[in-house]
DNA sequence: TATCTAGTTTATAATAATTCTAAACTAGAA
DNA sequence: TTCTAGTTTAGAATTATTATAAACTAGATA
């Protein structure tokens, strides 16, 4: 995982999506998407994350921004799951989540594990947007 | 239906939840219960119904409270579906939804009306609190 | 029936998440 | 190098909700 290839690839990434590269949302990237494993966050912890230990510090304003723009990008997908904050997910595939109640945290459940048999016909005029399974768990 | 009959059951079922039947909560349980079909609102909306065309308003933070106090002594329950507000149902059997995001409105979908023929375990500890699923539709 | 008090209502303040605003900054085209 | 549209930022505004504390009231008790 040589960070600079990555680096470019970003750069890439984000001309493609008329997004300009500033060192903000490159910081980001790296945050993001240099890793193996899908990642949940809500902007709170991502805020946290990104500005821990480092002297050049990002706005929340930009956080809040950025997350936006990548999720019309494409590259985040958000999960509506809890009352108060929005949860965002680095795996843009369809797929379900364990919702850990105590916790807060999200947990993917491949798309999969879940098989619905039956699902109703939505209203007329109306079309199926999203079948996204969150399962409410605690202890 | 009449009216005052159930006005005596509502001060039963208050007074069996250790809630003083006050005229403000008896108000609200007319609106909320004396219908036939299962009714979705918000604080918003039911703010908005209860204090329509009457003489004697009821707070907001009346309306907060109430709904609180109906939803912990099981008489509503809430529907966790829109990332800023909360929605609430007096349909309080286990049932799933379709969540129209135009109009921003749920309607029943009958628990037998989905089938769920493969499940995932919950992790080591966790038990599973809620399986409702919210399937989002759009014209 | 009058008194008393814990529970309730209410206006208002506080909080939390998010969005808006507008000035300063910067990527990158020309 | 210059220029400008896009971006970042601090801070204000907004929205939903919760907390506070004073006034009110249900209903038990004298
Ligand atoms: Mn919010
Ligand atoms: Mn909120
Ligand atoms: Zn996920
Ligand atoms: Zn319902």
């Amino acid at each position: 995982m040589i960070i600079s290839d990555n680096l470019k690839m970003y750069v890439k990434k984000l001309r493609s999506s008329n997004l300009r590269p500033t060192k903000q949302r490159l910081k980001i990237c790296q945050y993001l998407f240099d890793r193996d494993k899908t990642f949940h966050f809500t902007v709170e912890t991502l805020n946290k994350k990104i500005n821990k230990n480092r002297a050049t510090k990002v706005s929340l304003a930009t956080i809040y921004n950025t997350v936006e723009a990548f999720t019309n990008a494409g590259y985040l997908k958000e999960i509506l799951t809890s009352k108060n904050k929005s949860y965002y997910d680095t795996n843009i595939k369809s797929h379900h989540h364990f919702y850990d109640e105590g916790s807060k945290e999200l947990t993917d459940i491949h798309y999969s594990q879940i098989k619905l048999s039956k699902v109703p016909t939505p209203p007329k005029g109306k079309k199926i947007k999203n079948l996204e399974v969150v399962i409410r768990i605690q202890k």
